[in-house]
DNA sequence: ATAATGAATATTTAATTGAATATTCATTAT
DNA sequence: ATAATGAATATTCAATTAAATATTCATTAT
């Protein structure tokens, strides 16, 4: 029992820390955020912190990876509504993906730093977002085909191609090109030819060379 | 005939400079190509370059609007093959643009330096790209719909679509996160999709609810 | 023993300034 | 008149160092 009780401790102190870090790095950013700062956040002396975290760094990457995941869980909620469709899932996975990018690119620019800075340190946390997007999408779709929404063959590679067609509305770099009802606009048109693609019969139309006028 | 002389003996020396311009900065990249280089190696005097550029930067942008129109060229090429099926066209044309982006992000690293600088400073080259390849799209669209290949009601809209979903295989800070391979594998599946989707027939399944087991 | 600290050390950032480079301009050559 | 130049000026870059900050550690408190 002992240990369990000190676990525990050691877990409300680690997240205690985080809550304070997380709070300056939204307002400052994470190079003018000082750990003397966060410590005295949390009332407790500067190498104490260490006591808890390796570095400020380790510190950074926990708060992005508890940022990816609240932004993911609003994703999941979405792809998961028991009152929608598949298509009306899809279409809104997509535009969820969109508005987070949106908004961690010009709401939260000082976590978009962060997130950039991590990120190229640790590009396996991006890799893992994709690959948990990438399992949604194929939920999506097997769901659509239970329903006889879409005719898939292979939904493992139709979420890969769908993420690779919507990745561009899930890069905050490209939210600087157009305003957000641009792209909005943009993401409906996408998901439209993807419906079309993912309700496709198989009844190709056969071109013969020279017939047509 | 004067003028006329005058205004070609002008546009030799311009291009005489951009040439020297291009290839260092190709080389050395922007900031450590210095005007006194470029004069030297067109044997004039660093302040005569002035008379034909307003400034080092507009040299650059010049440089890179060439490279561009470089580019677009090879995807016209194949955007317009005689022999192809709009299919072909359309796989080929992302195909080209993947191999495009991917050679400037690793073979001249310079020159997409120089691309990041000059198109932060004039997002315009940017767009124009962007309009000439969804013009180049749309007219493999009506090319299809002209062959009876696809069935596409607004081609316009189509071509913007096809374009954001194939947008991640055009931006070269992707190039980072897979190998070419695995890209022209993506490539090639968001392609797959796209066909189903614009020879779709428009015969939607409809969704029964509660029909399906 | 565990948690916490203050002070010491190592590393990073920010300000300074001299050197390199871009740009201008008065003057010269054609 | 047009083209070109060398020298003057403005701007940017890079090396230097002082200050701020991250990290460690020996010591203290609980």
């Amino acid at each position: 029992m002992q240990s369990t009780r000190v676990i525990q401790d050691d877990q409300a102190v680690r997240d205690r820390i985080m809550a304070a870090a997380l709070i300056r790095f939204r307002q400052y950013g994470y190079n003018k955020t000082t750990m003397a700062e966060i410590a005295a956040d949390c009332d407790m002396s500067t190498a104490n912190i260490y006591r808890y975290f390796a570095n400020k760094q380790e510190i950074a990457g926990l708060c992005v990876a508890n940022c990816i995941q609240d932004r993911i869980r609003c994703v999941e909620e979405v792809a998961s509504r028991v009152d929608c469709s598949a298509s009306e899932r899809l279409r809104g996975f997509v535009l969820t993906l969109l508005q987070n990018c949106h908004d961690t690119w010009s709401k939260d620019l000082k976590i978009h730093e962060l997130l950039l800075f991590i990120t190229s340190e640790h590009p396996e946390i991006v890799h893992d977002k994709i690959a948990r997007l990438q399992e949604l999408l194929q939920a999506i779709l097997e769901y659509g085909v239970s329903t006889g929404e879409f005719q898939v063959e292979d939904t493992v590679s139709t979420a890969r191609a769908i993420y690779s067609s919507i990745a561009v509305f899930d890069i905050p770099l490209s939210m600087n090109f157009y305003p957000l009802q641009v792209f909005r606009a943009r993401a409906n048109e996408v998901v439209d030819l993807l419906l079309k693609g993912l309700s496709y019969t198989g009844k190709l139309q056969r071109y013969e060379e020279g017939s047509p006028p």
